[in-house]
DNA sequence: GGGCCCATGTAAGTCGTTACATGATTTT
DNA sequence: AAAATCATGTAACGACTTACATGGGCCC
């Protein structure tokens, strides 16, 4: 029913494991569900705001005298947390790859261009699994020998897919050489790639 | 330079195989791009007539009595595609998952919950992969067969990508059910998973 | 004192989805 | 004649990014 939004579903998240700022829940993001679940501070404060006067959420009293304003779960977010996290109906899932867009058009491009391009996609792919290695699976590891056995599944997960794209773009060089030495070598004749037809 | 909006991207490059109108267009990008690089109608028609007014784009006569604007490249719409096409700058890369989401948040769920969300996840995919089998991979073959490579070889990225996500929930459950096992049996003592502690 | 991090927020602009509106043409 | 599809668009809303603004506390 309550239908939660995007940055609503991790900040509760959250907040489950124990009351936090803004700005905790902000650094939480940056070092674990950023990769598959952004939200920027832009998003975080005025849902925050939102959440308590839903009154899923409440501001609790802090000592010190920093300025902070440190948010817990109520009951009635206990709850929406819990269905939204055992919901079948709701599965958000959205790709977006200029790597993949480019390859799409590379009928386009020279064969030295796609290979340029595939070259770098590979190179990205296997930069960001070494920033996971370096960044992200220490704290994962930390967090899984105090009994979190999840975010580190998920780290895994992240991982291994960034090592599958690399991969992949690894096999896709070769076979777009393979084809090129297919359409340069033979007799000559029907050669569409040069020009595109003009296909309604 | 000119920093073109997402949806331009694929407009330009859909464009180069030649004339289209908004309908044409978005019928292409739902049988190709949409699955790394959507884009809908309510963006599509703004867009053509911001290109048109940035002269990267202009409509043609066209014969027949139905009201229908049909865009073409213009020289500078060309320039700036191949421009996009090579730039090693700009590569957009989003990804948005809420069943790794969920999966993060597992150890707030019961092991039973888990395996559910789990096998959800898994179906999803492999559904995803038998939709590609059946509707997409026919048209990129056709494409390939007239002379297309890329379509074909973004649409196996895409393919092969479902694949491997719906082998990694596979192996997903099994590890889970194992680590179910493994904190279940032992002589019981420090099951942090129960109660999450407040960490900060 | 200066620099850095903690901490909370606002504003502007972009982007994207969805639903709605309209009407012509083709197919059944 | 009805239904489906072609075709173009608008309006409203929701979401996200980025840059800006402000000020406190801590450490060197």
């Amino acid at each position: 029913m309550s239908s939660l939004s995007p940055t609503a579903r991790v900040i509760l998240g959250i907040l489950k494991f124990g009351p936090r700022s803004g700005y905790d829940i902000r650094k939480v993001i940056e070092i674990s569900t950023r990769f598959f679940w952004g939200a920027s501070y832009g998003q975080i404060y005025p849902e925050l705001r939102r959440l308590e006067r839903a009154g899923l959420v409440e501001a609790e009293a802090h000592a010190g005298s920093r300025r902070r304003r440190v948010y817990g779960l109520t009951r009635d977010g206990e709850r929406v947390l819990h269905e939204w996290l055992t919901d079948r109906e709701s599965f958000t899932f959205e790709y977006r790859d200029e790597w993949v867009l480019r390859l799409f058009f590379g009928d386009l491009l020279s064969t030295d261009d796609v290979l340029t391009n595939i070259r770098a996609a590979r190179q990205w792919f296997a930069g960001a699994a070494e920033f996971f290695r370096a960044e992200i699976e220490p704290r994962a590891r930390a967090g899984r020998e105090e009994g979190e056995f999840f975010p580190w599944l998920s780290y895994e997960y992240g991982l291994e897919f960034l090592e599958w794209a690399a991969a992949w773009y690894e096999r896709a060089e070769r076979r777009v050489r393979r084809e090129a030495r297919r359409r340069g070598s033979p007799p000559a004749g029907s050669r569409p790639a040069d020009r595109p037809r003009d296909r309604r």
